[in-house]
Formats: structure tokens, sequence, C-alpha cells
DNA sequence: CTCATTATGTAGTAAATTTACAAATATTCA
DNA sequence: TGAATATTTGTAAATTTACTACATAATGAG
């Protein structure tokens, strides 16, 4: 299917060069797409004040095979589009709203994070973290935890893996770097001055900079390799929610990058981690 | 418009509870969805074996007004782009198809969870946090990461948070807790023995106990609050994904419930604490 | 085993879509 | 300008599609 994105955007951009009654179709289509999609061609017909076989030939014009088809194509780049808006708490909110809203935000960042992976970046960073000799996860803050997270993944790949809240210890390990080590930064805003003087360091020595951040930030323009994550953390909630959940799965694409990059061969060694925690479980009854 | 986020999803999971026509018309839905949007009631039919009143009676079940409303729903439902079954990362896989395969997984387990909330469970566990004169965040592991992401946001709340990696903290803090305290456990499985056994002390106590955590579990047994959720772990992975990302939202939505149990006049205190790292950070050029 | 209930299919009907064709409008060129 | 031609638009019929009412089959309870 070559369906194009944006279905009502072509349909804008074609208008001029449509004849009478096409146009008059394309407009009642832009004034209401939504209920286009729900109409028969009999009523779309009447709202826009042509004949059916009108709006039938104009559905073909559009590469449709028919009314159906296009307003199934309709529907399809009316439902992928920008239309879904990130709402925010409000105060006014019960508990039958406001978990669902949360939801909604987290998997709306989720897929908007999905549809521009900078994908070649992830493939060197992956590259970068196969090849390292030791690898360091700083962040701050929430991304603490991100970083937490991480350490708890990568050191599976029997690469010694290192992370540290303390600015001061980072400080010391960044100077104290040298071929083979990686440095892992993870900021959401890539401003945080300490973690950036950190990365500053790093830099001077022979080690190895990756940074999981926004694009165009300082902590980017010291990395060697930047992950960059468009998320849009509603400004109005004091809370960082989304970012961080992007972050996390990024951390796990790398991860799964990594183990394919091991080959078939390294899942014994992942099994054998998971069974060593057997015994530190109730067994289910 | 109520329309559901992943009409397939919901359909997979009412499989069992159709009658033998109604399952064989999903079945050659789910078996090739896109296909189904764009053949007629007689078609469809056809391929499942059925007659076309039971296409009929099935897409009314599933709240259409009827086929070609459906059809419409189901379009939409797929144009999200997100693959409803998880999709395990395989050797084969590479830089194209295994980033998305993880982020359809994250987005998916998302999607699942938040349709079936255990919203009474919330609404209690945010009652018992806003009361508490103490919160303890307990996990292990990959969960103790979560911990450390719960602590950074409920400190916010004016209420002394703690989170400890180290068993033999958890169980001395446990042990001398009193009327006001809360623990809040996190566990995947929820048969983690030394997490048990903390909770097993601390229910000894007046404190309150709050898991995050499988129904059923022994975990959820000690607990006086047991928010449930089911997440499917992929069982060929070797690395736990998607259950901490449900984990970490679940606590988000907490989180806001607090916010929302202290009020409008709470705000202010929360601008505060964000505006006292804005020197932190390098202002933006 | 009979009755009641539910599930499924058949056949007819209504609705919607498309096609073929004709009327109307616009366009070309002498 | 005005016939000849091409293009656009609408009408009406044909066809496809979806729905409804009813009948038959299957299932389950007493």
């Amino acid at each position: 299917m070559t369906s194009e994105p944006n279905l009502l955007a072509v349909i804008q951009r074609q208008l001029n060069e449509l004849n009478k009654s096409e146009a008059k179709v394309a407009q009642a289509i832009l004034n209401a797409p939504e209920e286009a999609t729900r109409s028969s061609i009999a009523s779309l017909a009447a709202s826009a004040g042509v004949s059916e076989p009108s709006v039938n030939r104009f559905c073909k014009r559009f590469g449709a095979t028919g009314f159906p088809d296009f307003k199934l194509q309709l529907a399809t780049s009316l439902a992928s589009g920008v239309r879904y808006v990130s709402r925010a708490v409000e105060f006014s909110d019960d508990i039958n709203t406001f978990p669902t809203k949360l939801f909604d935000n987290a998997i709306n960042a989720l897929m908007t994070a999905k549809e521009e992976l900078p994908l070649k970046a992830i493939a060197r960073a992956v590259d970068q973290i196969a090849q390292a000799r030791r690898v360091y996860f700083f962040g701050l803050g929430t991304s603490a935890a991100v970083a937490r997270d991480a350490e708890h993944k990568f050191f599976r790949f029997n690469v010694p893996v290192f992370t540290h809240e303390d600015p001061l210890m980072q400080r010391m390990l960044a100077a104290s770097a040298g071929v083979g080590d990686l440095f892992f930064f993870i900021s959401h805003t890539g401003r945080t001055k300490v973690l950036v003087e950190v990365a500053e360091i790093a830099r001077q020595t022979e080690a190895t900079i990756v940074s999981l951040t926004a694009a165009g930030s300082p902590l980017a323009d010291k990395s060697h390799c930047c992950i960059n994550v468009k998320v849009e953390e509603d400004t109005e909630q004091y809370l960082p929610m989304t970012s961080r959940l992007v972050q996390l799965v990024i951390l796990d694409v790398l991860a799964a990058g990594v183990t394919l990059r091991r080959g078939e061969g390294f899942t014994p060694h992942l099994a054998r981690i998971k069974d060593s925690l057997k015994d530190t479980r109730f067994q289910t009854s």
C-alpha cells in the first residue's frame, strides 16, 4: 500500500486543478473530514451540492477505487495524523479520567518517538557499546533512575557497567578514562551543567561519548554520538513523565541491538543469568 | 467518539467468549486485518465460512452500527501503526525492524494495561499514600530502578520518602515501622522471596502495605492494597522490558492522584521545586 | 425426551454505489 | 461569431452491498 501520509493535505494542494464540482466535493470534505468518513455518497453529494457520480469521480481522481475505498483512506489518514493531542490532567478530573489521560500521553509519546527514530545514531551507538571495554551510564535526577535501569540491562553482556549518581564520582571517573571506555549520558534537556561538565572532562580523554538527549543541546555537542529523542514534555505538568519512558525503550532497543550483535551463541549466557534468579523466587503453585 | 484504541486487541481478548461463528469471523479478521477493511461483507463471510448476517452480528457485538462502521473502526485502529501482537525480536532482524518491534511491544503493553486498569485499587492506594506519614518504596533488580523513580516523584508531596535496594536495610526499616508508615512494594512476579519476607515483617507492624505486583502472588497476599497489573512479558525474551514501563506509568498515575488530592493550592509548591532546578541548567540560547 | 433458549442461516428487501449514457457547458478554430 | 469538438456534469438504470425478518438448527435445562 502506497497510502499518502495525509490525504487531506493532498486534496488541499490540488484544489486549484480541480473542476467546479470536484472542488465543491473537496471543500465539503475539508470542512468536515470526520463526518465525511461516516456519511454515504448520497449525503456527501447533497452537502457538497453535486450529484453522486461527481463524488465518485472525485474519489477515483485521488487514487481510490471508489467511494468506500476513499472513505477508508481518509479515515486512515485522519487516524494516523497529528491530531492526537496530549491532554493535561486537570483538577476537575476524577479517578475515571486522569489515569486514562496519563496512559494516553505515554502511549502517544512512544508512538511519536517511534515515527522518528534516529536509526543511524542507534546503529552507531550499538556498535560502540558492543566494542566498549567498559560502559558508564550517567544521569541525574529522574535520568539517574533510567541509568540504573540501563545498568541492570547491560551488565548481562559481559561488559563491566557502572552507574553513579554522585557528580563528584562521575567527574573523577571521567577524568581517569581511556581508550575503550564509553560514557553514556542520559538527560532530557541536555543542559544540566554538572553533567555537561562531566562530559567535557570525559571528552578530553580517549573515551567515547554517547548521549541520549535533545539534539543541539550542550550535552549533544560534547558527544561523539547523540541519540536524539524529541519528546514534548507537557510544560504545565510539574512532573516529568513521558520523556523517561522513551529513554527506557531506547535503551531496550540498544540492549537488543547488542544482543543481536553478539549473535545466537550468546543466548545460553543470557539464559544462565535468568536461571540464576530461579531460587530467589517462590515457585508458582 | 468513544473509539477504542485497539480494536484488534479487544477482539483478541474476547475470543473465548464468542460463539462458534462469531469466533470464525474473529479469526478471519485477526488473520488478515488489512484485507478485512477492504472486503465486502459477503467476501469476509465467505472467507470465514459463515453467513453474512453472522458477520453483521459480529460487528454489532463490538459496538459498531453495522459492517461499514466496523470496517471504519478497524481501519482507524490499524492506522495507528501498532501491531497488536507482541512480536519477539529475532536474530534475523536488522536495524530497520527490531527497534520498531520493541516500540510496538511497549505501546501494546501500555494499551493493554490501560484497558484493564484496577481503578478501585489505584484510588485506594492514592488515599493511603496521601495520608501516610512516611513512604518506603522497595523493589529489587529492575524494580529497584522503578522504586528510585518513584522516590523522585513522591518526595515532592512533602512526605518523607525512602528507597533502599539493600534487603537488610529493608528488613530493619520494616521491623521498626509503625502507624502512618506506608510500604510500597514493586515486583513483577510478586514471588521474590527476600522481598516477600520484608513485606511479612512489615505486615506484623501497624504499617500499611501497598504493592504493585501480580494478583494472587505471595506478595499480593501480604498487602492491604494490591495494584494488579497484567503484563505478559515475552518469556523467550531474556530481558524484562514492558512490565517496568507499565509500573512507571502506574506510579505516575498515583503521583497525579496525590497531586489532585492535595488540591489546587498545592501547585505553587510543585512550581517552587521545579524552579529550584533552573540554575543548574544552561539557558536556552 | 420435551420444551425453551440460543445460535445460525436463508431469502427477500432496502440501501448504497457504480456504470452507461445523455444533456449541458466550455473550448477550439475557421 | 458560430459550428464542431471536447469536457464536464447529471439522470436513470444496473449492480453490488448491507440489513431485516423469519425459519431452521443446535444447545441446554428440567
